[in-house]
RNA sequence: GGCGCGAUAGCAAAGCGGUUAUGCUCCGGAUUGCAAAUCCGUUCAGCCCGGUUCGACUCCGGGUCGCGCCUCCA
C-alpha cells in the first residue's frame, strides 16, 4: 500500500490508480533558455526515485516529463543573441540531457515539446471556446475566462475575489476580467508564430501542458507532478483548461516538491540567487549532489549550502568506506532491513527514512566484515540493492574512494601504488621514519593513505 | 492583507499517544607504529500557553516566529 500526500486534498491518500498495475505520470519539465539549476535537480530526482519506487512496486509507468519550447522568455532571450529561437533551445535541452544523465536520473518514457503539439494546443482552445469557457478579443489573442469555471482556485486554495482584487492588466489586452489568462496569443513583428483559426500567434504559457498531458495520458490521469511554484497559477490553470476541454476529471493525486533554498530564500531566476547544476558539478561528485537532495522528504524546503554538501558527502564516505574490501555474494540478509526500506518509500516516498535504514546495515557491514565475509557480502548485496532504487551507491567502492573530492590530477594511480609497495617494505622493517616519509610526501602530492585490515588503500583529497 | 506549510538535540533530518530514529559533531573506551576507517559506550531534543488523556514531542485550541504562493520562476 502506497500512501501519497495530495496537494488538492491536503492529505496524505491511500494511492489507488485508474487502472491496476499502471501509473500515468505526468511531470512539468522545463522552459528551455537557460540552463538547469538546483530547483530543477530536486524535481528531476524526485520524480526520478518516485519512478522507481512505483516500478519496484510493480507498477507499469507511464512517465511523461514535457519541455517548453515556446514562451516569451525563450523568445527575448533569442533575439538577445541574435539566433533563431530553437536554435537556443535546443542548446539548452541538450545541456539539460547531460545534466540529467549526470544525476542518474532516468529518462522519462515521453518528452514531448509544445512545439510538436500545436495542433493538439489549437485543438484544445477551439473546444474551450465551444464549451464556453474561452473567448477571442479584437486584438487576436484569446483568453480563458475564469468566471465560468466554478471551481477555479480548488487546489491553490485562492478564491477568485482575492484574485480580482490583486489583479493588474497589461496595456493592450482586452480582457473581460483581470484574471482572465492568455490560452492564444497573437504574433508580434517577426516573431515565430502558428496558424489559428485566430489569425497567427503562439499559445499561451499553460495551455501546453493541457494539451500534451491529455494527449499522452487522457482525459485523466493519475499523477501530476511539478515544483512548488507552479501550483498557482500554472496547474490551478491547467485543471480549468482541462476540465473546462474535456468535462472530466483531470488528475486524481497533485504531487509538489518543496523549495530549494538559498539562506532561507527560495532559489529562483527572480532572485537570482540560483545556482546551475553543472556549477555545482564543477565541485562536488553528481552523486554526492543526488544524495543531498534525498536527504530530505521530497516536499519538504531544504537549504543549499557547503556545509550541506558536505555532509551529504560524509554520508555517502561512509557507504562506500562499509563497502570497501567486501565481495558482494548473493545469500540470505538477517533483519528486516529490506522490509523497513520499502515500508518507508510507501509511505510518501520518504527517503530520510529509507536512508536511515541504509545505514543501519552499513553499521551490521562494519560490524562484521572481517569476521564473516560471507554474511557481509549478502549484506552489501542489500546495501546495493536498496540503493540502487534510490540512483545511488552503485559506484566501485575502491573508484569512489579513491577519486575523493579531487579531480583525479597529480600523481597516476601506478606511482601511488609504487609507493605503497615500498612504504610496506619500509614498515615491514619497522622503518617508520621512511614509511611517514612516503605518506608526508603522498600527502603533499594530495593522496592520503588509509591502513586498513585488507591492505593499504589511497584516496585523492 | 488573503491562502498554505513548518517549528525536534551543537548541525542536518525522520517516525511515533507510553519502549534507541538515523548521519555528522562533542566526550569516554577499544583497535592502530602514526594517521584514517571501524566498533562499543555516553552527553545533548521537541517554540510558548492552555486543553484532551492514566500518560503528549506526537492529538485539539490559541499565540509567537520562520518560509512559500498571491507577478515570470522547478
Amino acid at each position: 500500500m502506497i500512501q501519497i500526500y495530495n496537494s488538492l486534498t491536503q492529505k496524505k491518500e491511500v494511492f489507488v490508480p485508474l487502472e491496476e498495475g499502471k501509473v500515468k505520470m505526468y511531470v512539468c519539465g522545463m522552459t528551455v533558455y537557460d540552463y538547469c539549476h538546483l530547483g530543477h535537480a530536486r524535481v528531476l530526482v524526485a520524480f526520478d526515485v518516485i519512478t522507481r519506487h512505483l516500478r519496484h512496486r510493480g507498477y507499469d509507468v507511464n512517465y511523461i516529463r514535457n519541455i517548453t519550447d515556446v514562451d516569451d522568455k525563450i523568445f527575448n532571450r533569442a533575439a538577445e543573441r541574435g539566433i533563431p529561437f530553437d536554435a537556443l533551445t535546443e542548446q539548452f535541452i541538450n545541456a539539460m540531457h547531460e545534466d540529467e544523465r549526470a544525476l542518474g536520473v532516468l529518462a522519462p518514457n515521453a518528452e514531448p515539446r509544445a512545439t510538436q503539439h500545436i495542433a493538439e494546443i489549437i485543438a484544445m482552445i477551439a473546444r474551450l471556446i465551444q464549451n464556453g469557457y474561452a473567448y477571442a478579443a479584437e486584438n487576436g489573442d484569446v483568453y480563458y475566462e475564469i468566471a465560468k469555471y466554478a471551481p477555479y482556485g480548488q487546489l491553490s486554495k485562492k478564491k477568485v475575489e482575492d484574485l480580482i482584487a490583486g489583479a493588474r492588466v497589461e496595456i493592450g489586452e482586452s480582457k473581460r476580467s483581470p484574471v482572465d489568462f492568455t490560452l492564444w496569443k497573437a504574433a508580434k513583428e517577426g516573431e515565430a508564430c502558428w496558424d489559428s483559426p485566430w489569425g497567427k500567434g503562439r499559445p499561451g504559457w499553460h495551455i501546453e501542458c493541457s494539451a500534451m498531458s491529455t494527449c499522452c495520458l487522457g482525459n485523466t490521469f493519475d499523477i501530476h507532478g511539478g515544483g512548488p511554484d507552479l501550483k498557482f497559477p500554472h496547474h490551478e490553470n491547467e485543471i480549468a483548461q482541462s476540465e473546462g476541454a474535456t468535462g472530466q476529471k483531470y488528475v486524481n493525486t497533485w504531487m509538489h516538491a518543496g523549495a530549494i533554498r538559498v539562506n532561507k530564500e527560495k532559489m529562483s531566476k527572480s532572485l537570482g540567487n540560483f545556482f546551475t547544476i553543472r556549477e555545482i558539478l564543477e565541485k562536488y561528485p553528481a552523486e554526492v549532489v543526488r544524495f543531498f537532495l534525498i536527504s530530505s522528504q521530497y516536499r519538504s524546503q531544504v537549504d543549499y549550502s557547503e556545509d550541506a554538501l558536505q555532509e551529504a558527502k560524509a554520508s555517502l564516505d561512509r557507504f562506500y568506506n562499509a563497502m570497501l574490501g567486501v565481495e558482494v555474494m548473493s545469500g540470505e540478509v538477517e533483519g528486516d532491513y529490506r522490509e523497513r526500506f520499502l515500508a518507508a518509500m510507501d509511505d510518501d516516498f520518504n527517503t530520510p527514512e529509507a536512508i536511515a535504514v541504509l545505514f543501519e546495515l552499513a553499521r551490521e557491514i562494519n560490524r562484521c566484515k572481517a569476521s564473516d565475509k560471507v554474511v557481509a557480502g549478502a549484506l552489501v548485496a542489500e546495501l546495493r540493492a536498496l540503493g540502487d532504487m534510490l540512483g545511488v551507491l552503485q559506484q566501485d567502492p575502491t573508484t569512489y574512494i579513491q577519486a575523493g573530492s579531487g579531480k583525479g590530477e597529480g600523481l597516476q594511480a601506478e606511482e601511488i601504488e609504487a609507493l605503497i609497495v615500498q612504504r610496506k617494505d619500509a614498515r615491514a622493517n619497522k622503518n617508520f621514519a621512511e614509511s611517514d616519509r612516503i605518506r608526508d610526501y603522498l600527502k603533499q602530492e594530495g593522496i592520503e593513505l588509509d591502513d586498513r585490515k585488507e591492505g593499504t588503500t589511497w584516496r585523492r583529497v
